[in-house]
DNA sequence: CGACTATGTAACTTGACACTTACGTAAGTC
DNA sequence: GACTTACGTAAGTGTCAAGTTACATAGTCG
């Protein structure tokens, strides 16, 4: 999970992610669509790869890849929760302050 | 956006987003709860407030940081869209597939 | 003013990362 | 078997990022 994040920290891996995410492309068909060398790509591909984000299938001398939309899929779900789980709180923190409003009133009232 | 991105793959700085997403903490108590130097959080603090995510409030010697609810809803807005914009691509692949696969039944069954 | 507190910043080290060029390799093609 | 195609990988480089220690700064309190 934390190898996805850092993934997609890169814009050129984020793009990558794009290209193969509705169609199986070769790497050499990803890397003519950047101002890269073909190696770099490569590279990038590795890391998407070992990230999960990517699958790899072999055909001749030509390697397919594409998106794997379960792991994307979780990334997603790791980040939502922690967007949600924070508004959580802070929902919780709203009304606990609330709550010590309403208590400091009360008290100023019996005066 | 890009340095959003960036500034949230590191751990230690998901970790303070979340410290400073209910209460307005102090630079130092912020750093207690680490157990790498105060120096290295105070960074990290730059790097949220460059990015954004956080505002720095000084009162006397403190300077209270909190999370930017706007711009992390940004972030996330951004994420959200990459997600779905890339969904809507597969999906619509999938409909132009199935489109591609109908008008070839057609013509096997001129035959 | 002088001491103390809270914090940022400068300088440096180390390691990671995004590149490059050069080379190796597996699978088709003549 | 030689040639070509489509790749990955090794090695080297420049840059950036995350951490450290040491120091500077700004506000507070007696």
């Amino acid at each position: 999970m934390e190898a996805a994040i850092r993934a997609i920290a890169e814009p050129h891996r984020r793009e990558i992610l794009r290209l193969v995410w509705t169609a199986e492309l070769a790497a050499g068909e990803i890397a003519r669509h950047f101002d890269v060398t073909r190696p770099a790509i490569s590279q990038h591909l590795r890391v998407l790869k070992e990230a999960g984000l990517v699958s790899e299938r072999r055909n001749g001398t030509k390697r397919l890849y594409r998106a794997r939309p379960e792991s994307i899929a979780q990334l997603r779900a790791y980040l939502e929760s922690y967007w949600d789980e924070n508004l959580r709180l802070l929902k919780q923190a709203a009304e606990q302050e609330e709550q010590r409003r309403i208590r400091r009133d009360r008290r100023h009232e019996s005066h």
